[in-house]
DNA sequence: CCGCCTTGAGCAAACGTTTGCGCAAGCGAT
DNA sequence: ATCGCTTGCGCAAACGTTTGCTCAAGGCGG
């Protein structure tokens, strides 16, 4: 029997009741699995609902049930190859959770804003920050509505639901290859010194510096705070300190570090090595490819959402407060070699 | 007077009204400046909104209105900074027109399977498809509930929205650059033959060669598919079949393809030159940095996301059918000098 | 001074679900 | 034959908006 509707918009919980000739609370019932009902009745329903096509409005669910499934990511630059690859397991994940994934983009510091500007068009069940600037907006923003949160890339103190990767113990393991090689004045050419990732995978530099007795002074340190531009300038000062070697906090200002060093003529591992961390299709296509410790960038995406989808169904979600990610190996390429003497 | 409410959940229009002692549809109706109120009443209501932080429900209002508000956007590995950057700028666009991006990662030719999946869980009015895989499913999907849709990167017969860059004109400019140089024999690097986006390229380099008399034969093309482990034995192929420079269609495959000519021995520019299409940081940190012709991707996820809240809203939206958009400019850094001879 | 038009605001019905409650029928145990 | 329990299902009330209708009050032209 053909009970179609005269065709007005998609098939509702209803048009399958009447189809059926049952309640509509019978019907959504047995779609959910939920509640005792007949298997007779059951069978017809089903067969009804898919003949019918019919698809579920989610936004009615949403208003009943108070749940949207549907999780906020907010990122600075997504350029950053770092964060492109946590967007995808990100959203990987969020989707095999049921969540879908929203993302906004943090042009600098609205991040609170944003939070507030989504939240008035989308209900919001959480949100991964990855672009989390330490202020009073969104310290308050987070707070005001207490919506679960998780922030990745970074730590804070507190009881915040961290999520970043040991770039520490990265920096310590790259640094230590060049030091394996024999390189004794080893420049790094470090991030944004004073934040939070500029200053851990400084502190691994010098760690290993220090666990091999070697002089992990500030001339040996160069600001390139992520920025191509600034790169020839600081490899410069390395130079000068004469670093034979250069651990660079970045794959990309590595790279661009390999051009500086090309620019002035020298060859590299020949004449300077380099290392840096993060791995990428970048790291392939530099002449010469480049040696680099990866950094379990999918894996923060991943995690983050699944941390964050553990708050918000009240499922313990695997661990409480600050995780760091453990780094991956180091993958051995052709910018690092023994130094030349 | 304090009149709030014991606090069940956030501020409902229901709250407001009981505060200020009037219908809920009067304080729907000052909220969104329809219908007519008086001045007084207004002021109240607006007072008491802001004071009891109301921020409306957007889940109860896109129940009523049947509008999320949402927009879907699809894209194929989203690592291809062509794309990071159309989502960044499609992101931009969405939230200015007051709208939400939902981003999902096809990992391969499931688009349509993906679009239904994200279908059920979140209400969106429309999709931007960066990764249409002209299958069957994917055509029926997106006709049977014929939702607005805008294709990306790619032109399609028939009357589709379609917003793609003209890469045949890019690829003529950059290959015209070379000519212009004095180079006769220019391989191009190309990216899936077959494929639209591979085709329109080496179209671009074909008729960029017939304006010049050159020859455009067979063996001074080369497949390499956007895979840089392909680069090296095409490249050496381009070489084999006596180009002085090459031609790449990709930015990152133009970069290995760097790599592979300084593992030859060879010197870029100076015994081969290097023309590729698509700016970005990585074309800046290679040796030499890169001679490319910009792309316009932002202005695709821009156009994109213009275009399809056109169709949404009934606004007809700037140009119907396939817009393609025109390439930026030569960029002229190192990679491309005159042949040697 | 009467009827009519405008203005301001409330009433109530939707939108499509989910879910607590109630009730009838069936059935085994007493 | 009665009681009470389970099972299957319908009723109706929510969820928080938006919006068409209704209606009283006031202003104005006739």
């Amino acid at each position: 029997m053909n009970t179609k509707k005269p065709a007005s918009g998609p098939t509702t919980l209803r048009d399958v009741a009447a189809a059926v000739g049952c309640d509509v609370s019978t019907v959504s019932r047995v779609l959910q699995n939920k509640g005792r009902v007949g298997a007779e009745t059951r069978a017809r329903i089903l067969a009804v609902a898919g003949e019918l096509g019919y698809q579920g409005n989610p936004v009615a669910r949403a208003l009943k049930t108070a749940r949207s499934s549907t999780i906020l990511m907010v990122v600075p630059q997504i350029e950053n190859p770092i964060f492109a690859s946590a967007i995808i397991n990100a959203e990987i994940e969020a989707r095999v959770s049921g969540y879908a994934l929203l993302v906004a983009y943090d042009q600098g510091g609205a991040g609170a804003k944003i939070i507030e500007d989504i939240s008035r068009s989308s209900m919001i069940e959480g949100v991964v920050i990855a672009s989390y600037d330490d202020d009073d907006r969104m310290r308050q923003t987070l707070a005001s509505t207490d919506r679960p949160h998780v922030i990745i890339n970074r730590v804070l103190p507190g009881d915040a639901h961290c999520i970043a990767m040991d770039t520490q113990s990265a920096a310590r393991i790259g640094t230590a290859h060049l030091i394996g090689l024999g390189h004794r004045r080893i420049g790094h050419l470090a991030g944004r010194l004073g934040r939070f990732n500029g200053e851990s995978r400084r502190r691994g530099w010098a760690e290993a510096m220090a666990a091999a007795g070697l002089a992990a002074e500030g001339d040996l340190v160069a600001e390139a705070r992520y920025d191509p531009d600034r790169v020839p300038a600081a490899v410069d000062a390395l130079l000068a300190a004469g670093a034979t070697a250069i651990h660079a906090a970045t794959l990309l200002t590595g790279a661009a570090a390999i051009a500086r060093l090309h620019t002035l003529g020298l060859r590299v591992p020949d004449d300077v090595s380099v290392v840096t961390m993060h791995d990428d299709l970048l790291a392939r296509v530099v002449y010469p490819d480049v040696t680099t410790v990866a950094l379990p960038t999918e894996e923060m995406g991943r995690a983050a959402v699944k941390r964050l989808v553990g708050q918000i169904e009240g499922t313990a979600g695997e661990g409480e407060g600050v995780v760091l990610l453990a780094p991956g190996e180091l993958i051995v390429r052709g910018s690092a070699a023994p130094p030349k003497s």
